[in-house]
DNA sequence: CGTAGGCTTGATTCTTGTCAACCGCGGTGG
DNA sequence: CCACCGCGGTTGACAAGAATCAAGCCTACG
């Protein structure tokens, strides 16, 4: 991570300088796309199912959720919503959204005009293309949630989903040592890990019970990382956080050289032969 | 969809068909795409999680899948990957598969050069924007898994993933009315559903004692397709197969208009604003 | 002071997993 | 040609994990 990134208080340039290091005209970009403020009280829905897509947000603050509501009531969350995470950034491509994004805590959050949107993919191809990985990388999280709610057990599941929550507070700067604000209620994890409010509980109880964790005043401390890492074979590197592939690097590095501020491409391939 | 596309044995053309409507230059470039042709036997990595990413590439024939084991042995399937469906157009942007790729009969694919996939960005818009989509699809039917795994019993999930698989392969033109092939064993089912073999068995008996479907010889047919959507909650609309939104359809319609071969794109928004 | 939401706990039920055995079939090799 | 093997499917008995129902507790908040 570059030296500017880590003392930015910009989450979504924190997020992204994990993939490729910024330069200092990326951070203006994106400094100015957190520029516009909207906010939602807890249990709002920022997007409903149904709805037309309209505008690309970031999260600025707070945390939301994706989720869908089975008739019968019963609800499913999908993904959580951090600081610097984008939404919806392609999904002007359907015609409804297919489920809701609701507010978990107060949150402050900045629409991005599509115009803005467009601009970023020829005028800032290193912010469009860091974009890209973390639309990946939410897509590998969903995978992951899969084979969490496929094949673990209720400990495997907290374990796995409190370890991410880690990580992914700690990518954007938030937190630290093995310490996060976690404002979720027990019925939230619930409908997050597809089990019941009263087991989540449980298996709270005994993972406290065994030192690997305190959970108070909306706060979690991990205090063996490693056995609750063992429990949920939790295995950080679906995050890919280790920074972009060398071809990538290379290609931008050429991209720096060859600058013009027309934005073209250099034409060597992208890919990972030499 | 259009009359070629309906004609078309190019079940990727068929598939992005239900998008936007392609012209005669669009098949030709997919079509080409689909020429190279690998093959590999049932039950062999197409990619093995921790490879560093090499090509796209196109399923042509067969069924795939996306799968991660535990290490205990169990294994989880992610997704089914059918005939027109596109692998990891994006994932050169990782270092390393945070999962596998397993072919679950014989199969054929055509893997797709570096330097066709950039170029089509620029030379095929319509195209490029066709794959967007069909990423975003593919994210869809992972977070209505989720739901599914989170919040549907035995008999809800069996029944999800049967309706699913069929509207799938009618997208891409195979199968007809509500008959497919599907050839995969109960475990595999179990794998993607997060059951046991054993269970799973016992859910298609009692589907089938209540002439709700037919499953035998690699063949199944959804006898009550109604019911069966209302056993799962299946609504197809995360499929999104309606066609794109009309701010789309007129940004293409404009390119046509002002198409001169240099890929320069119409400056009007793309939102679906008026 | 009363209330509601979130947390905790116990008793009980039900879904699903586990273990084990058996069947039927297709392929293979003697 | 037939015996054998292995895989996929099927079935039964039992165990375990999670849901359900119900009640009580605590605390922030009006």
């Amino acid at each position: 991570m570059g030296e500017e990134a880590e003392h930015s208080a910009n989450p979504l340039a924190r997020k992204l300088a994990h993939f490729v290091p910024l330069a200092e005209a990326d951070f203006r970009v994106l400094d100015h796309l957190m520029e516009p403020d909207e906010r939602f009280e807890a249990d709002r829905d920022i997007v409903a199912e149904g709805q037309v897509p309209r505008s690309v947000f970031v999260l600025k603050e707070g945390m939301a959720c994706r989720y869908r509501t089975l008739s019968d009531g019963r609800r499913q969350i999908m993904t959580f919503l951090l600081p610097g995470d984008l939404c919806d950034l392609h999904v002007f491509l359907f015609k409804a959204m297919d489920h809701s994004i609701g507010a978990l805590t107060p949150v402050r959050i900045a629409a991005i005009a599509q115009t803005d949107v467009l601009d970023m993919t020829v005028r800032h191809p290193r912010i469009s293309v860091g974009l890209w990985w973390s639309t990946m990388q939410e897509e590998a999280m969903l995978r992951e949630r899969i084979v969490s709610l496929g094949r673990r057990d209720g400990r495997g599941r907290v374990a796995y989903l409190l370890c991410e929550l880690v990580w992914r507070q700690q990518a954007v700067g938030q937190g630290q040592n093995d310490t996060i604000a976690l404002p979720l209620t027990q019925s939230e994890l619930a409908d997050a890990l597809g089990l019941t409010a009263v087991h989540i509980n449980r298996v709270l109880q005994d993972l406290r019970q065994q030192n690997l964790l305190t959970l108070e005043q909306r706060r979690l401390v991990l205090l063996d990382t490693n056995a609750l890492a063992r429990i949920a074979e939790f295995n950080a590197d679906y995050l890919h956080l280790g920074g972009a592939p060398e071809g990538i690097k290379r290609y931008f590095d050429q991209l720096e050289r060859t600058r013009d501020g027309s934005g073209s491409l250099p034409s060597e391939s992208v890919s990972g032969q030499t």
